[in-house]
DNA sequence: GTCATCATGTAAGCCGTTACATGATTGC
DNA sequence: GCAATCATGTAACGGCTTACATGATGAC
């Protein structure tokens, strides 16, 4: 789960553990606030499966360190890391996918082999990085999802009766909105799959507006990645 | 969490094991699948603690058994219950909640002390028992609800200029729908916040036909569940 | 006679948390 | 110089899952 999510953001561009929780937390609002405690041992973890790497800085291409939002403090990681002997200062850690941990993150983010507890979460995480996967196995996970969702409604209904006088009404209400919840998940998984369709049968050209229009090519998307990033760097740091 | 869940069960009726995952699964859609391998050992626990004890069966008031949903099953109960000594066969285990266990359902029931990670979860659940809450809790409850909602919502808006621009299609889409469901649930909430705030203005009279009514007391309506309890097997079981 | 369902339990392990410890840098 | 934020890590523990083991009963 979270290896998923952390290889994930590591496709698009090279980041540190303390960035990593932030995008999960305001980009995704996903895995919102998960713990250092987790986090790094994690990322220990995936770099001695050879998943991921430490970056070297020393190249010349230090303008691709990410943005940390603070610029400042931007400012002094690279100092730091210009003073010292490589990383000898304590700094951040920037992490670099490689190619095994590609393979790690498809493999993961193919929930067909591990369609366990395919709850909320799980979906959640691996629609937004649904880009990653070719069509039809992205068209199969929103499918999945929906004919969960719609078993789940059924048989909610099918007890709907037995429930309803054993209920007083706050279990009542909490039921029903629960319900009507699903309900709008379906329709929203609906359009979903509708947009799907129709970008299969007439697929749309490269847009260089949107982040990963279509997006069938890990390579691609991840230099692609790299120079939004680069560019936001210059945007935003007058160093 | 699951202590919570089963004392709050357990106060309207005893129940055994199998019985209160059922409950949570079908009528709660709570905890749903919660497995055996924590349900049980939770309810070892409770017992250790005396918050439950096990209801002895030899008394004549057997016909409080609750039902199962399979009538040849009770039979079959209460069949292996009359002959084994006691309850000498691998029967169910009917457990009871004591004055100790009503006493720790109200302190985990008060999400004052325990305001850990109030998730959805958790709120949920405590909403799912709010009867037993006094109405000034209850309204709490919903508020510092919502007002959690509320901020994260406010926090999300904050920041959507950022994201839009590092956000693919997919990541888009599944923002903006968490988005609009945090929209839902708080009003949501704040339609039980109002009805709430009547209920306390012009408190309704008991009526018999609705489970739970207002229930400001926790021994009067555990008394009444037993009877509705009661009904039930007198209309279903033909025994 | 065997399959599905009901029913209870144990053991191993995963995945995460909280709490703690450390330290650099920036802004005031 | 002090608080806030950035940044990384360790240790202990918690709660729940999976897998396994056992057995009764009813339906076909």
């Amino acid at each position: 789960m979270l290896e998923l999510a952390i290889l994930g953001l590591l496709e698009t561009h090279p980041l540190h553990g303390y960035e990593i929780r932030k995008r999960l937390r305001d980009d995704l609002g996903l895995l919102s606030n998960v713990s250092f405690g987790s986090l790094y041992p994690a990322l220990s973890r995936l770099e001695r499966q050879g998943a991921v790497e430490e970056l070297e800085t020393l190249e010349p291409t230090e303008s691709r360190i990410p943005m940390t939002g603070s610029l400042s403090g931007e400012r002094a990681a690279l100092r730091a890391r210009r003073t010292g002997s490589g990383r000898s200062r304590r700094g951040r850690k920037v992490y670099r996918i490689t190619d095994e941990g590609r393979r790690q993150f498809a493999a993961l983010l193919d929930s067909e082999r591990n369609a366990s507890p395919d709850d909320a979460r799980s979906f959640s995480l691996r629609l937004a990085f649904a880009r990653y996967l070719p069509p039809q196995a992205r068209l199969r996970l929103l499918e999945r999802r929906r004919a969960q969702l719609a078993q789940r409604l059924s048989e909610a209904r099918a007890t709907a009766a037995a429930k309803q006088s054993r209920l007083d009404v706050y279990a009542r209400s909490l039921v029903e909105h629960a319900t009507d919840s699903t309900e709008q998940d379906i329709s929203w998984l609906d359009s979903l799959i509708d947009a799907e369709r129709n970008r299969a049968v007439n697929p749309s050209p490269s847009r260089p507006s949107e982040v990963g229009n279509t997006g069938h090519d890990l390579q691609g998307l991840e230099r692609q990645g790299l120079e939004r990033q680069g560019l936001e760097q210059m945007e935003g740091d007058p160093l």
